[in-house]
DNA sequence: CAGTGGTCTAGACCACCCG
DNA sequence: GGGTGGTCTAGACCACTGA
């Protein structure tokens, strides 16, 4: 295995390296992999780390165990697009669309919503970075995108930012922040004259409006987003377990 | 510890019993927890099977960990009513809000739309039970949902179905099954006259529609369900890991 | 029956936080 | 420095599967 990170843990340069493998059909669709034991000894550790990295593999949907038979690389594997936290521009790498986005406005202000600075615990004057942006899959409008970024954990953004730039990159390229998890809420509402307008859809038209709160490894809140999601473009999927 | 079931796992008994003594207050909600060495003692089980106990509650929502300090009891737990396959009455009652239903149709047939025979593998002229209801909670409508359940796994569902029966417990209880995943898309359209006039909104309104499907422990499809949420009145809220 | 994944143990070292 | 959770090891026994 080539391992270009040392830094990380063991399970993680596993996981990533049977992920490569799944990728480039190393480990085809449907095929078996090694058994645990097999595999402790091919990576040289035990099998508890397997077990954590084949448990995170297993989670995101890229294979599947049998008690008593093995794992399994899914054939079909879904996209669940809420299960995860992940950018939109993974999503669209995933589902093999083509991403791009089109950056509308930056801008710095402490002229923020009462209920997005408790969550972004700002307090007094604190400012926020406001982004807003059109998100595109194959050149289709799919979203209108407000986000408001903590302005102390990520100075001088705008300098990292453009029209096609990874919001999710910078985060954690840039400023090696490390995103933990993100608070969703989902619901249906109609374009106002404003929305269907940036959107380039008929007023009235249904709307996905997505809130969404995003949280550091300590819990502290990194941003919100709200975006409006075209209704007829876009669904959201997930899996749930009992 | 009072275990009352032998027959499961340790991590699920301590797992179980933790639960309950966050439910009935003895650990109170903010506090934190023993250490997970002190747990282990007092379970007298190794660390490993208290880690895995607990990783199932903080996946849960029920509590939280913070590296260097403790495990601790979320003051707010917040419902994640897409993080786990739930009915819609569990998660009325989870939310303190009182869930019923207004059974409107049931019928056994084999006009069942292609997709929907598909995900339910049904052959040739298999049936369905098909269920129509209005779902409220505190007595006022948030959805309208219709199922289609396999016939051959729940034989005369109709004699234990009434207004206010939970699906759920009709398959797990009556009929012994034993639900794993389901896997669900949401979109947002339009309520048209149909569903406008059932739900008693205007015609237009921004609805959420919810497209389920449910499988069993073996994988076997169990049932598909689709259901208009109203906008206003139903959000879908979800967790998101990194 | 041999091989698989699921559970569990009793250790160990580490990064992190607080007093 | 002492306690916390996060990672990791090298074993063990079990339940389940298929040949």
């Amino acid at each position: 295995m080539s391992m270009a990170s040392n830094i990380g843990y063991i399970y993680q340069d596993i996981y990533r390296d049977i992920l490569n493998k799944i990728s480039d059909s190393t480990f085809e669709a449907g095929e078996r992999l090694p058994g645990e034991l097999e595999l402790s000894k091919l990576y040289s550790c035990s099998r508890a780390t397997i077990r954590k990295a084949l448990s995170i593999l297993e989670r995101e949907g890229y294979v599947y165990k049998k008690r008593g038979q093995g794992t399994f690389v899914k054939v079909n594997k879904l996209d669940y697009n809420l299960n995860y936290l992940e950018s939109f521009t993974e999503q669209m790498l995933k589902s093999k669309r083509k991403p791009s986005s089109e950056l509308l406005m930056i801008e710095k202000t402490d002229d923020v919503a009462v209920d997005v600075k408790q969550t972004l615990k700002l307090n007094g004057n604190d400012k926020v970075y406001r982004v807003k942006r059109l998100r595109y899959a194959d050149e289709k409008i799919m979203a209108y995108e407000i986000t408001n970024i903590r302005s102390d954990l990520c100075p001088d953004i705008q300098k990292y930012i453009d029209d096609n730039s990874s919001l999710y990159d910078v985060y954690e390229k840039v400023y090696g922040l490390k995103l933990k998890y993100g608070d969703v809420s989902l619901e249906a509402v109609l374009a106002d004259e404003e929305i269907s307008e940036i959107l380039d859809i008929k007023i009235n038209s249904p709307v996905l409006l997505m809130n969404c709160n995003v949280y550091l490894e300590n819990d502290e809140p990194l941003y919100h987003v709200l975006c409006y999601y075209i209704g007829e473009r876009y669904a959201f999927t997930a899996r749930q377990y009992r």
